[in-house]
DNA sequence: GTATGTGCAAAGAATTTGCACCCGA
DNA sequence: TCGGGTGCAAATTCTTTGCACATAC
């Protein structure tokens, strides 16, 4: 397991200790690449294989891992804050785009790099010199707009 | 004061009143094209012209604004909602992007319409039609990028 | 052994809601 | 008149924090 190996040295570089919750939070995330899950999801699986585990350490480890950039926080403006695993570290570190279905709420991602074009503008216009981004699209996936999108209204 | 007799009539339109209320939370934002405003802001400053308001008067009607496309919702993840007055009916109703300053917070605006190039693209490959968008880049803006960005940590 | 981490419960903070009264159409 | 709108306070909901105990190193 190379990816947890990667982390407990993250940690140890960081003054932090290697515990089992921190552990099993990561291996949740690691086993749900792609997905969007809130503190309480993760909580939820979390339990199942760490059952004494508290809301508080899933909050505090959450915080830590995103300081860390090991997760990405993303908000799909649905009252809930999200993370999913990022991809640091491997091939190209793209960020991805997320495609939010106004109808059936579905996310998708999507890679491209226009985006860097337009990071190039804003830096040769404004001297703006850009890190980092999150691009959110939304409209209606192919399935919804197939079919009418009259369904989950 | 074309603006607020457009939302007069859209607030007819809609079966819903045109109350004081109303009228004057509108106010504060027309004065502030640009800013990004919390409803705990707009409720100050609806209150020095209204004092009698309530702040759960100015969350129904930032909602009700939103929901009719009046204003922009838009979230810098800062833990409030911010809210700043659109620009629909106008001109090329082009979406500004946000250009957010990790080091002193201070937000710009950019307007581009690269994004309709990468809608397009999307709408091909997968069959996902685009309607709207939020695209926040974070990085460093000119100023503190030439002065070190060692300040507000 | 000691500083860091954890679980619990309580606190905080942003937003929503119930309800009696008010007011625009 | 009368149904929608408002103000207030209470309720909700997500997240953070204080503290005593536990644990990694």
């Amino acid at each position: 397991m190379p990816k947890q190996d990667y982390f407990k040295n993250l940690l140890k570089a960081n003054g932090l200790k290697v515990t089992n919750q921190r552990i099993a939070i990561l291996e949740v995330l690691e086993d749900r690449p792609g997905e969007h899950l809130t503190a309480e999801e993760i909580y939820g699986l979390v339990k199942e294989k760490y059952p004494e585990i508290g809301l508080a350490t899933v909050y505090r480890t959450i915080q830590m891992l995103s300081e860390l950039e090991v997760i990405d926080k993303l908000n799909l403006d649905d009252g809930f804050v999200r993370y999913e695993i990022g991809n640091r570290g491997k091939e190209g570190s793209h960020h991805h785009h997320h495609l939010i279905c106004l109808n059936c709420h579905s996310v998708f991602t999507f890679e491209d790099d226009l985006l860097e074009v337009l990071e190039e503008r804003i830096q040769n216009s404004l001297g703006f010199r850009v890190v980092d981004h999150e691009v959110k699209l939304y409209g209606y996936c192919k399935n919804c707009s197939e079919h009418d999108y009259e369904e989950s209204r």
